[in-house]
DNA sequence: TAGATTGTTAATCGATTAACAATC
DNA sequence: TAGATTGTTAATCGATTAACAATC
């Protein structure tokens, strides 16, 4: 029935969802393409031919109810329903995720940490208990995870996949600098922080070659 | 003299330098964009196309030279010389930044970090020591540093980008949720983690929709 | 030399922008 | 109704893929 959405377009929609947060935020009721264009530094154009792949979220004459707009690209997101989510490694990167409260605010509950470290087993980061690794399939059979969050080193990253697939996750958040080949059914998004910043030496770097 | 280069090239180039340096470990010696293409599932036609833009790295009727291929795409991303970093906001997420060793490798020092918890000071993390925002100005005036990571709330984000832009650092690593308009000479790489996740969520959602 | 594989041009495909009729 | 702004089609632009001559 739908038609493919490119990914172009979907990497995009994150975005206009923090804008239209800080709209509402900032209490405006409605915005044109042509204002939100301005703001987001985007065409007008694009701004309704992205939109137009999912509805007609806009009105002829008025442009867009912000709070409307806002709810509508939550729902495509899919964040309007909670997702459990179990982070694999509790050093400071997997607590730096459980503690940011933002993450509940789309959709996403974090419900337990796991690590290998017997030094904090029992110990919590951002209100959520830190468990043992070998607790790791009990926990799953009795409480529903729908996503878990590699922030582990890559050494023992590939095997915490494995394993999480095993149990019957079926998307992985991975913050671990590896590549791996997956079951079709699995979903993962990874965060190449070093990708990232290799870029940011591109930036500096041609930023010195032009002058 | 140089010809522009496409965002989209520049956004792969890391991901090759990834392959590579795994090739590398390997002990591979040589790689056709063939074989290439097959391990990082992209066509043989985008890889010689990509690398075409800065050079001819490869020989015909043979590949490509992984060391040399390796150490070229290392130069063009400007990884080949040290940048000095500072890190704003010494929580888990700052910590962790601290700690992760692989940046090392890609160029990146971090000399220092920095935090308005006094309970902080004078600490060390990933050897590295914390110092009070109030000693920040002083520092910056007796040691070089080229970026600032911001890893701190939203709500002191923008504020600590002026201030690290006033003291003319010229890069930043953003880790905030937030927008801002900087001085055009100034770069800045952003790393939205929640965008990260509400794509994964669409994914998710997504794969729902189609069962 | 023959085989392999690049560098590069040409063809295709997809994404962005412009334009404007529809409509609130 | 007149003005504003969307939804949507058409035109442009850029990126990817295919093809192949050059060459090691």
């Amino acid at each position: 029935v739908d038609k493919q959405i490119s990914p172009a377009v979907i990497r995009r929609m994150p975005r206009y969802y923090r804008y239209l947060t800080e709209l509402l935020e900032e209490g405006t009721e409605r915005i044109s393409s042509g204002e939100l264009s301005r703001r987001m530094k985007v065409t007008a154009s694009q701004i309704r031919q992205d939109l137009n792949n999912f509805g007609e979220f806009g009105q002829q004459g008025y442009g867009y109810n912000v709070q409307y707009l806002h709810d509508e690209i939550g729902k495509i997101l899919g964040i309007d329903h909670t997702h459990n989510m179990i982070i694999i490694g509790s050093g400071h990167l997997g607590q730096a995720l459980a503690n940011y409260s933002n993450f509940k605010k789309r959709g996403f509950e974090v419900v337990a940490l796991f690590d290998v470290d017997p030094a904090l087993k029992g110990k919590k980061s951002g209100g959520v208990e830190i468990h043992m690794m070998e607790e790791l399939d009990e926990f799953v059979k009795s409480t529903p995870v729908h996503v878990a969050a590699l922030t582990l080193p890559k050494a023992y990253a590939r095997e915490a996949a494995e394993h999480v697939i095993a149990l019957g996750i079926k998307a992985i958040w991975n913050f671990a600098h590896m590549e791996m080949d997956l079951p079709e059914d699995v979903t993962i998004e990874s965060v190449h922080l070093s990708d990232s910043l290799m870029h940011l030496s591109y930036l500096i770097t041609d930023k010195e070659r032009q002058s």
